[in-house]
DNA sequence: TTGTACGCGTTATCAT
DNA sequence: ATGATAACGCGTACAA
């Protein structure tokens, strides 16, 4: 019941927001000023260090200063939010932090933020049916000084809309590359990286290359658009069953090996859309007694901590995550970030490739 | 200089927070009653279902609520825990972001905080010159209701200090088990994991069984601990070489698979402190063209995602993430959560040995 | 050099 | 049934 929900949750706040252990209430500026026999302002331009004309009694400052040392006092950074200071928080709304691609993501904007004094605000926005939630929790929350997207949320058509009219920055970061964009964006080059895959199989001598995509929107439908393409200008259309997609999960490799394998011409290497279905085609693989590289070249994409050092070493195209999440978080939160005058602006940052050993010449026969 | 910090972070948020695209601001409970020709604080009643003695005129609620609608109104959630209200915010402290078992814990965490409607808020204390900084950031913010710390910190003994003063409740997930905690702790068993590990190993004929550590406190200690003793109760202790202690990245298994081989009596298994470790492992020895589990048996502790995915999947111990962040959770905002009196509790889960590819019975010589 | 007073957007307690 | 009003903790013009 609403009544009794809402009763629990204040009650248990008050708790502890006004109480401790010891039955004491937080110091505040007001506790601070009547100690020192001061007035509350004067603590308050002491203690920020008096912005405009410089002007304390070096007694006073350094007697208020001791006071709040000894009270504990600590600044209420909500009483400072509402009078317009910024929560220094920013909100990262992310598809799925299961993946492991975006938890390195996640950490890598933790670190970003934290070189700028700013903290994370974690959200998720998994199935359709949770935006309404990600928005009233996080967003709705004016209490971010902006927010970022992790992933591609074109299809969140409500979200997106909720957010636009929200009054914090957004930025999307690997978040397609539609047309009209109502917030900065910053991406990887699908097509650079799918053609660095492609040619260096070909370098190889691979000419029957199959492919395993993620039923997703954005990057994932560049990257099988961008091997499509390639492959046809490179020798002709692949055979249809040299396409699969599947969900992104290591567990999706074995249908997805499969299925390619039964195809005629048989495959010498199979090109993944993520890394993590590129590790799991080479524990599919190892179960079925395929060697890799000998006996099929696999190539990944996004290069996870974890590509270095799997069995073998995976070959894979490396995203430049740090990168992506430096500039989308200058974008909103930076020195010179998006004035919301003209277009949005869209970053697209390059991949490189990664060899490693799960890639080899094709097997003379 | 401070000065210029603070005079850009404010003008960008008051750009942020109070003017859009269109130049409009928020809209308040003020507008809408203006809007709707009431007082603002009958806004407030409606709009809150009048949680005391209901009393509120049909016309004038279903105008109030129309007018919000029409003109977009959101609360100020800033405002709102201003004056006392939840936050619905949990700070977590994470000590190393890049570990991925606590990327697993705060997708755990991230997931169960949603089920109850809080949101996640991130922060790091990754090295010690860092406390401050975590501190300051995400603690003395009173903006959370609650805090948890992911990893142990027992020696982080400003930061526990400061947390113990602070206001909000903190819960330690897998703290280790020092005696006297300050505030709750959920962990694992590190002992029944480790015993289950070796019993599998034992049971399969295998006697020279080596040990990985992690250079760590809490749980790190309690396993090595566990596997000296355990050893030494079956059968005399190991030589000082079959002990190694590295860093946990898949990066130490190589150094640490050279030690142990050069060992002698030649170790017929491996029992890492982390699935990290055992992944590193197998690598490792894939370069040494080791056969796993012909020539060497492997077993890790975690059950990470990939360990079900590896070549060969990974023998390990499932840690009970859920089950311990539910703990967890529940012990700092659930509805039975620790009053302060009295010590603190410390519970203890049970983890379970999943058996999969990577042992195997010691090979007749 | 320091104190007074007001407002940020809410909620809650009075009156009416 | 609804309107005025006082906090919540802080920053800051303005007055003294």
């Amino acid at each position: 019941m609403a009544r009794e929900r809402t009763a629990d949750g204040d009650g248990a706040a008050r708790r502890a927001r006004r109480t401790r252990a010891d039955g004491s209430r937080p110091v505040t500026m007001t506790d601070v000023a009547a100690a020192a026999g001061v007035a509350q302002s004067t603590v308050s331009r002491i203690l920020n260090d008096a912005p405009a004309p410089i002007s304390v009694s070096p007694q006073t400052r350094e007697r208020v200063h001791a006071i709040a040392r000894e009270l504990g006092y600590r600044p209420h950074p909500i009483a400072r939010a509402l009078r317009g200071a910024p929560t220094m928080l920013l909100g990262a709304i992310v598809r799925d932090i299961t993946d492991p691609f975006f938890a390195g993501a996640i950490e890598a904007l933790s670190l970003e933020c934290k070189a700028r004094g700013y903290s994370v605000v974690l959200g998720h926005a998994r199935a359709a049916a949770d935006e309404a939630l990600a928005m009233t929790a996080v967003l709705e929350a004016r209490q971010c000084d902006a927010i970022v997207l992790l992933g591609d949320f074109t299809a969140e058509h409500r979200l997106v809309e909720d957010l636009r009219q929200g009054h914090a920055p957004v930025v999307g970061l690997w978040h397609g590359s539609e047309r009209d964009r109502p917030f900065p964006t910053v991406g990887v080059d699908n097509r650079a990286g799918v053609r660095a895959a492609l040619e260096h199989l070909m370098a190889l001598g691979h000419r029957n290359i199959a492919y395993v995509g993620v039923e997703s929107l954005g990057d994932m439908q560049e990257r099988s658009g961008a091997y499509m393409e390639l492959m046809a200008a490179a020798g002709g259309p692949p055979p249809p069953g040299y396409v699969q997609t599947v969900a992104n999960t290591v567990l999706s490799g074995q249908p997805a090996l499969d299925a390619i394998l039964a195809q005629e011409p048989r495959a010498t290497a199979i090109f993944a859309a993520t890394d993590t279905i590129a590790l799991g085609l080479l524990h599919a693989a190892y179960e079925r007694d395929l060697r890799i590289p000998e006996d099929l070249s696999i190539v990944g994409f996004d290069d996870l901590p974890m590509a270095a050092a799997s069995v073998p070493s995976l070959t894979t195209v490396k995203m430049p995550i740090p990168e992506i999440v430096a500039r989308g978080v200058e974008l909103c939160i930076g020195e010179r970030a998006w004035d919301g005058e003209g277009a949005a602006p869209h970053v697209l940052l390059a991949p490189s490739l990664v060899v490693r050993r799960s890639t080899a010449p094709v097997a003379a026969r």
